[in-house]
RNA sequence: GCCCAGAUAGCUCAGUCGGUAGAGCAGAGGACUGAAAAUCCUCGUGUCGGUGGUUCGAUUCCGCCUCUGGGCA
């Protein structure tokens, strides 16, 4: 099955452009972002708005409760089932977003089932973290699988957990997670990555965070948080969602939250971009290189045209 | 004009009882298999304002100059 992505880092022109690149396939658009998924945060996850959707099929917009715990187990399933039906219908899906985990949930073939999320040993491992130190957790994780224990650092429990979470469940442990990596025989997938010079970027990050501001993400956040959603939430830890939580308890001035807000989508959009540079068949396009949309959307187009003559 | 305090990394500053210097922030690079907008790791050479002097040796002490604050006229 044929299926185009078009990731790259927050405030990039991802939507944008897949919007004009759906038009001219006759696509349909996928959703790829951890937080657009979830309903009633749209304003600060710059989510798509139905009107501008031209009448092109948009899918995983917004269709989970922001009190539920999303998982990429969860994403790969159902995004899997939604590539299935857009190409039953002979459109193309276009794949638009900047989860990376999630792209590689479903460009490769990850298999999540083989370890299921054990509450238990996750908060008997946390509270020993909390009265021991994460040393002492990182330490069994040596004892158990030496290897893998060397890959993770002892600062990083959630992760050093999460391997012990594998190892209760399966003999061989997360390091054959990742020496098994192959490509998804399912899918036939275009990687597009978009970039753009940094400084550039960076200005257009905090330019979008004033606009965020201006459409009223403090009351979007106040709304939610009249519904009972707090930053305990997997929802509620997405970028400008967290700051204005705390702002709005109090914790900090508006101007610290706004200046709060844009460094963390700073270093966000650096950490897509790492992420992103790991997959060696991407297509990187230099948005801010073009002096218009129509001539990336073209060069896109010629591209994807010759990979499919490959 | 006089007095005082400053001038050190992109920014804010610390420090060297004289042996050419280091924190925070900003920034950069990286990792990543059920929270991923999450979580975590690594990275600091800069005429120490300029110029003379003392000294084996000055960013450090002294003189002068320039600039910036503040005060007094």
């Amino acid at each position: 099955m044929k299926v185009i992505a078009v990731v790259g880092p927050t405030a990039v022109g991802k939507t944008a452009l897949t919007l004009d690149l759906a038009e001219a396939l006759k696509g349909e658009i996928v959703n790829l972002d951890s937080i657009q998924i979830y309903r009633m945060l749209d304003i600060g996850s710059a989510k798509p708005a139905p009107e501008e959707f031209r009448g092109i099929g948009h899918h995983l917009f917004g269709v989970i409760s922001p009190f539920e715990d999303f998982t990429v187990s969860d994403y790969q399933k159902r995004a899997a089932e939604i590539l299935e039906a857009v190409a039953a219908r002979g459109k193309v899906p276009i794949l638009s977003g900047g989860t990376g985990l999630y792209l590689s949930a479903l460009y490769y073939k990850m298999d999540f089932n083989q370890a299921q999320e054990d509450p238990k040993l996750r908060a008997s491992l946390y509270e020993m973290a909390a009265k021991e130190g994460k040393q002492r957790v990182h330490q069994i994780l040596c004892r158990q699988d030496p290897a893998v224990a060397k890959t993770i650092h002892p600062n990083n429990l959630k992760r050093v957990v999460r391997a012990l979470e594998i190892l209760s469940k399966k003999d061989q442990g997360i390091k054959t997670y990742r020496e098994d990596l192959e490509k998804n025989p399912l899918y036939e997938m275009s990687l597009i990555g978009l970039t753009m010079d940094r400084k550039t970027l960076y200005d257009r990050i905090d330019q979008r965070v004033d606009l965020m501001m201006s459409q009223g993400l403090i009351d979007e956040v106040k709304y939610l948080k009249s519904l009972g959603l707090d930053d305990s939430f997997n929802s509620m830890k997405g970028i400008g969602y967290k700051e204005v939580v705390a702002y709005l308890n109090g914790e900090m001035d508006l101007q610290s939250t706004v200046a709060a807000i844009k460094q963390h989508s700073r270093r966000y959009a650096k950490r897509q971009l790492t992420w992103f540079r790991q997959y060696d068949a991407m297509a990187w396009f230099q948005v801010d290189a073009y002096p218009d949309s129509g001539q990336l959307l073209e060069d896109i187009e010629d591209h994807l045209r010759q990979e499919e003559g490959l």
